[in-house]
DNA sequence: TTGACCGGAAACCGATCGGTCTCCATTATT
DNA sequence: AATAATGGAGACCGATCGGTTTCCGGTCAA
């Protein structure tokens, strides 16, 4: 007799649906995108995505999911490798927007658009986006810290409104330069904060680490 | 013989309409709120609704057309009339947004929502959306060119960027302060920008200024 | 070869979607 | 008092929603 599996049948179909789903989701909306669109493009019969889902909201929270391991596995180490300098750091965060919002299939922040469309605080899908948005913000306290900021809990909150400023003037306005406009902000922001700890330095360190 | 009036019915039921679509759309999205509910809440029948409106979309439209009438008609005159001086009218609308998002019925700028909702920007609503965001821009260049700023569709650009910022976190991460952390940031950048065009002044102009 | 099991296709469910239509009470005009 | 126009309540339409179920072909072990 067979083992019965913990884990219900394959698991590419399992994976084909979440890509499917965030691939729609962030095109056409949570609302507007119907679980029949979903199985149809994903070519997974719809007996499948409820052996794997239990409801539409966990696939949606699913796909949430994957894209914050994907942002805490993949995004923020390469960050990290990327330089060891905190307001480098903190700067390439706005170049890689850059190219992110010049991509043509982007359609803005999913978690922007998952609070957005799940408006509701208490709703597990706005919980699940207004956690993620911590990830981004506690990375950019830790390098205010790393960088010798006096209060960087302040520079994360300005960086983060930055970030969040960037991304929805590139996708409701459709402005792809966004990021430059926000990366120049920061950039003052952050040499203002790290200045006052190093006031013994030379400044021609600030202009030198101008790009 | 009754003299055919042009506009349908009486405009009360229709004023009723747009103002119970706006308050639903705001809270529960557009596509989550029904027709059946709007005229619903409203207390008007649904032939009522589509004598008035050829469709649920036209019904958006004009709801967004209010909204924007009211931003342009009032909200602008009012920051107009509070001060002379561009550098307090700018600032002023960070003010005014900190006791906008600490509404309890504060759900994001309907504009953002709508233009994530309808992302394509082929859609009307989506065009409706991005053309608003130019008003505000433009108010931020006037003040910026009124004040003497070198560049005043980079500082408008600039305002605008943290205009948004400010009001995505304050709704995805429920931070009403996100208005004060933006109005700091503006209130940098307004005196960098104003102050190369005052170079011969006095410089304690600039530490009065801040309030 | 047989039989248990799996997943895909699709019918099916009640509810709701945007939108239309019928009916009737109210009202104003003649 | 008779008539015509209005707007409200709500039935009704086909389509689609999220979700369940049936059926069937393929796969694997016994």
């Amino acid at each position: 007799m067979t083992v019965p599996t913990a884990t219900p049948p394959t698991a590419s179909a399992r994976d084909r649906l979440i890509d499917t789903a965030i691939a729609l989701f962030n095109r056409h909306g949570f609302h507007a995108t119907g679980v029949d669109r979903i199985v149809a493009v994903a070519k997974v019969a719809k007996k499948t995505l409820y052996a794997h889902f239990p409801s539409k909201e966990d696939l949606i929270l699913a796909a949430l999911s994957r894209k914050r391991a994907a942002f805490a596995d993949k995004f923020l180490p390469v960050v990290l490798a990327g330089s060891e300098d905190p307001r480098q750091r903190l700067l390439s965060l706005f170049e890689l927007a850059k190219s992110w919002f010049a991509d043509p299939d982007f359609y803005g922040c999913i978690f922007i658009n998952a609070a957005v469309e799940y408006s509701e605080p208490a709703h597990p899908i706005n919980a699940c986006a207004r956690e993620f948005k911590t990830l981004l913000r506690n990375f950019a306290r830790d390098q205010a810290a790393a960088g010798g900021a006096a209060d960087p809990d302040a520079l994360a909150d300005q960086i983060a409104l930055l970030f969040e400023g960037a991304t929805t003037v590139a996708q409701v306005s459709g402005r792809p330069d966004a990021a430059t406009t926000a990366k120049d902000i920061a950039a003052r922001l952050i040499d203002q904060a790290f200045r006052r700890q190093q006031t013994n330095g030379a400044d021609t360190a600030i202009l030198s680490s101008c790009e």
